[in-house]
DNA sequence: TCAAAAGTGTTTAGTTTACACCCATGC
DNA sequence: GCATGGGTGTAAACTAAACACTTTTGA
């Protein structure tokens, strides 16, 4: 097949889904009210058209800048979506991003660009624009099932934690409890956090903070070491 | 931000990573070697520009289809390429999918589009065209995780096989002997084959066909069943 | 002294690994 | 009868799960 210079060519957007954590532990996904036409006023992810000249993964990264004043964070590709009535504009593909924020280190508020913005509980969402819906549903999916696999839990969490925390943070997203103990000496056991300092100022026994460190945690991986919390088995 | 009539359109392709076993349980991959520039006489994943009032999905079962004559197989999207210097011709925005087919089903020859196609081991991969390599590198990567989580495996399998047939596609594909009892005793219980007749004229004892059981795995699946193939633990 | 969360050890069940010999068939 | 791959059982090591009480702090 030549090369014809007529070919038909699409709009392509990127969308971005991001996901914290509140202080209760919920996870939550940063929503804007849309500001113009399709879906005026409607909740979507936010997202937008690619530029001359820019990739996919920089034209995720600005727009999540943009929207949130954002930047470096841990973003990947999720999806791409190109369905013909996904958008009544015609024909846009969208390329799909999924990232993850710290809800304490980047406050919510620190939105937007004219437009609003609000973090949803994954439990109280509203009706969304276009496709969004369903590309939620399936960052959703890619959370609880990178989660089980990856250790991207840390990158919701603040540089320091406590092992609670963390713990909570598994119990979330995986929609069960944990044995606390079996959790903490699992976890302990992967050698892949550091203990720091004492929590100060809590009205109760103060916990140890930890970080992780994600150079142990690459040099184990290339080992062979994999991160993995399973889902319960049945006992008999 | 309005919708702006004149907002940029890069083209956009999609690419099919086919992967195949061969008679001796080498995984295969489909390259086509390209009719015209650029890159004319390189080795490519096949792959085209997607049509008006096309879906992804669809472009890549055409393309699928045209290349190679093979229809109704496993396919699924890996991922999306956008960088600015990946083609020549300028921004193309290509969406790879990777299809798993069982070759002595679908031999080799059925291909081709007036282009020259071929199977090439993994071990023998010859240069490609764009940024093919790359893409190739991260289907491998996304097969060889796959494999370990999801009974793909049986993709690339005739409908019926042998337990040793699997344990050898099992074994290349994560590049390492697996036990024949513990393999066994393993997939059995999983209890997600079913055992069919004996195979016939072999020069040795007649090992039991089976087949994949996909609505056992899919039940099973939904109670929290995970097909986990996991990698060799250290003993002390 | 109370409330609230942190921290800890052991037993048991189940799973994974390692290992060697006999079996059925075609030639 | 021999070469080829098919098929099987078990003991030992390890991992995962279940479970309850004591500790430390601020209020």
């Amino acid at each position: 097949m030549p090369y014809n210079k007529t070919n038909y060519k699409p709009s392509v957007t990127v969308d971005c889904v991001v996901f914290g954590l509140d202080k209760s532990a919920d996870v939550r996904v940063l929503l804007i009210k849309r500001a113009y036409e399709p879906y005026q006023n409607s909740w979507a992810i936010p997202g937008g058209f690619i530029k001359e000249n820019e990739t996919l993964d920089a034209a995720a990264q600005r727009e999540l800048e943009e929207e949130t004043g954002v930047r470096n964070i841990f973003i990947e590709q999720l999806y791409t979506f190109g369905n013909l009535n996904r958008d009544p504009r015609g024909h846009i593909i969208s390329v799909a991003y999924f990232a993850l924020i710290n809800l304490e280190e980047h406050p919510t508020s620190a939105a937007t660009d004219a437009k609003e913005a609000q973090w949803f509980k994954l439990s109280e969402l509203p009706e969304l624009a276009f496709d969004h819906s369903e590309i939620l549903d399936i960052a959703i999916k890619r959370l609880d099932s990178k989660v089980r696999y990856q250790p991207i839990g840390f990158e919701l969490l603040p540089e320091k934690f406590t092992l609670s925390e963390l713990q909570s943070l598994y119990e979330t997203i995986l929609g069960r409890a944990l044995n606390r103990r079996n959790f903490r000496s699992k976890i302990l056991k992967m050698d892949i956090l550091e203990q720091l300092e004492r929590q100060k100022d809590v009205p109760h026994r103060p916990a140890f903070l930890y970080k992780f460190n994600k150079e142990k945690y690459e040099e184990l991986s290339n080992n062979g070491f994999e991160f993995a919390i399973s889902p319960p088995k049945e006992r008999h």
